[in-house]
DNA sequence: TGAAATAATAAGGTTAACCATAACATTTTA
DNA sequence: TAAAATGTTATGGTTAACCTTATTATTTCA
């Protein structure tokens, strides 16, 4: 109790934001992966306009403010912090993790963040691969490419696995498809259709759309 | 995101008559620990009824029923756990770790807290000296009195200090009134004034509702 | 026992964050 | 370039948990 000067659900709009990188956003993608309504994403927005956390440009999308920015930073650093402890002292799921965290981030005191960075051993990165800012909310974005601009036959290392549904990063979870783990890419379908990853010696199938959640690094790179 | 099935509101009336002991609490007295009205209180108490966590007798009280109880006991097991954590592993200041343990154990799924007391090695009390409930609501409820019971010249032990105020709570830390602590009962002054204990080669002067916060245990039972 | 204190209820209001439906604006694309 | 797709705004509604200001009921105690 008594935590939040922004409110939850105002957190949970920055950092999903925040997550789709450092770009325009369209209103009705942040409704999806918000799983709210383009109506109530558009009324959301208005608000945190108002409040100079994000700048919304019609037709074109919003994307954070400054201030919004360093806002869902430190929000990304509660739920990566939260991420670490749960998985490397709780023994957690890694699948389960993200999701987890994510109740735990916005009922953290700064207080509590700092001395979580501390315990942990201020760690750098999150089970998933993504960095953790700092105190100040820096970080240095990862260096890679997602796995769908991978060409055929190359082998890479996974870097981040950027899904937050847990019903996705149980099946990556499945595949061992995790931070760390080396993939060749077999093949890709025509007509946007899936890609075949060598994983650990065995083959999986990936639509499209799972392959963008992952970020990898190409071997020679 | 997406742990509770009761509200942070509900756990937070719930947890409180649980801390009330097992008996009718005034609806009144409800009302001043949470912060609200007695009419909000009254209001709320009717929708805890409807939903069978709580029994109200009208003019004599309300209490928990065993559903109620349940809940409650749960609600206390995540609180004190995290006391523990933040107190043991984080090393955050005795006085701050009731309130931002209370934000924390809204938000903490039940596969969360029951990997923390297994990380943490079960405690079964927390640093303020209250029992933490079992994984089943079952605990041990502690055997002393409360402090204004003592008599003079008596010199006892505190068993726990049942402050949940921030403020009071610094009080008593910085008098050093805290769980394994002997103090000796110097004097109770008329008129229901204060108490003066010995606590450390130090007197300090309690009024009679900061010492009802205090549980101890004779030296003799 | 009757007045004071306390407790309960009634009535109407607020706020945040949602929802649906419908109308209107702009952009994309065939 | 017009139709389809997408995005925006308007309107009105819901829910939980609060609030205030009465009014009414019960209990306590002088």
């Amino acid at each position: 109790m008594t935590v939040p000067q922004l409110s939850e659900s105002t957190e949970m709009y920055l950092k999903a934001m925040a997550e789709f990188g450092n770009r325009d956003v369209a209103i009705a993608r942040l409704a999806e992966r918000l799983s709210v309504t383009p109506v109530s994403a558009n009324e959301m927005i208005k608000k945190l306009g108002e409040q100079g956390l994000v700048s919304h440009t019609p037709y074109k999308g919003v994307n954070l403010t400054e201030k919004g920015r360093n806002v869902a930073c430190d929000v990304l650093r509660r739920q990566r912090l939260w991420e670490v402890f749960l998985y490397e002292h709780l023994k957690i799921e890694w699948a389960k993790i993200y999701e987890l965290a994510c109740s735990l981030e916005h009922a953290t005191a700064p207080e509590v963040t700092e001395a979580l960075a501390v315990f942990l051993g201020n760690p750098k990165t999150c089970p998933r691969g993504n960095p953790i800012p700092d105190e100040n909310g820096e970080f240095t974005p990862l260096d890679g490419v997602i796995l769908s601009d991978v060409s055929i036959g190359e082998t890479v290392t996974i870097l981040a696995v950027n899904a937050t549904n847990t019903d996705v990063l149980t099946y990556f979870q499945d595949k061992k498809l995790l931070p760390g783990q080396e993939v060749t890419l077999v093949e890709a379908a025509p007509m946007q259709g899936p890609l075949t990853v060598l994983v650990d010696g065995r083959e999986v199938a990936l639509g499209l759309l799972l392959a963008e959640f992952v970020l990898v690094k190409s071997k020679s790179s």
